[in-house]
DNA sequence: TGTACATCAGTGAACGCGCGTTCACTGATGTAC
DNA sequence: TGTACATCAGTGAACGCGCGTTCACTGATGTAC
């Protein structure tokens, strides 16, 4: 039976959310369209009325989840001084809690790999979502503004690599990397640091 | 036909490469028992005399391209002084040739993600093949012991971090963060850096 | 405002396809005497 | 060293399964008058 407009938006966003949170839990051959309809209460059938193909629910998927993990970024560093947006961002990044949140966590984290062997349109929508993190880190730090994008690109790198190489290994090894740029973060306070000297 | 025990020893060896390169380049759901198989000039039934299973060969394929790649990194390391082995590394990891050369590249940059959602027995080895890769770059720093292991990690993760986001985004996105951290390589070179400040 | 009809959101069966794995078979290799 | 037989590396067909996508159908919604 036909729905209302309200009630195709409604499905619509629901979908969406669903595919953001399985496309980073499960990475994306893992999902699949009827596991994210059925995870919105729908009957794989109905995808077609949202979506052209899997590929563009990937697309919207993406947005949607880089929209959330920037929203949470720049809600932590507005409350704290330029001189610790480093720290503080490299510290809520690497967190245990945030580690193992997968398929809430930034979508770099969960899906770089997969998205490398994606599209075009798949890695324009991606590369977005990393100049938006990008520039959103930045412009909570203070110094010249061509230096400012580059120590939040290093940063962001070293953050997100860090995750990546923790999830994908054992739990020892794991804590070794995770506690190596941690320490990093804590030298990052007050004093200009220096990462890899 | 029956073949020798040499013979089954090089059928090996060409399964393991071929599987070590279709890995890292399509993935590891992307990569087929059968593509492999065919890659390595052999049809698919018999790839059970050699492994048990999908996972058996992703965990010897593993082990090969971790092998491949420490050996690339010490040689390179060892032509190199203490004090420029950070950004010496960090430049050849980051080196244009190796970020598109994803078959032949190194297995955290090429399948973190993938191994993130493998079994318990792919982490292992993968973490196994991150502590050979910090160790084996931790031995051409001078400093403290425990120092030189963190410092080695925290460049490992940048540069892992860097060539991840840079293959899954646009091309112009990819060149912007690659100059980031090539810049801290460069800066590496003689006076104590200053990663993130 | 009320009516008649076209539209289309959602359903669930069906499609063709590729996957990991199993199997019966072959004949050269390895081994026991 | 020679012989008889068991082993097993490799072949190619077959298996059951889940996937992305298509389709005919339904009935409530939207629209034209």
């Amino acid at each position: 039976m036909r729905q209302s407009r309200e009630a195709k938006a409604v499905t619509h966003q629901a979908i969406v959310a669903a595919a953001a949170r399985q496309f980073r839990e499960r990475g994306i051959e893992g999902t699949s369209v009827g596991d994210v309809m059925r995870a919105a209460n729908r009957t794989h059938g109905g995808f077609y009325r949202h979506f052209d193909s899997k590929e563009d629910l990937l697309v919207a998927a993406l947005g949607r989840a880089f929209a959330e993990m920037l929203e949470v970024v720049d809600r932590g560093l507005s409350e704290v001084p330029a001189e610790q947006a480093l720290g503080s961002f490299m510290r809520s990044y690497t967190a245990p809690e945030r580690v193992e949140d997968v398929a809430g966590s930034c979508p770099v984290a969960a899906l770089s790999n997969d998205v490398l062997r994606s599209t075009e349109v798949v890695q324009a929508e991606f590369g977005r979502g990393v100049r938006a993190m990008i520039r959103s880190l930045a412009e909570h730090l203070d110094g010249p503004e061509a230096e400012r994008e580059a120590r939040a690109a290093r940063t962001f790198a070293m953050a997100a690599g860090a995750v990546m190489i923790a999830r994908a290994s054992d739990p020892e090894t794991a804590e070794r990397v995770l506690r190596a740029v941690r320490d990093e973060a804590a030298s990052l306070a007050s004093p200009p640091s220096r990462t890899m000297a």
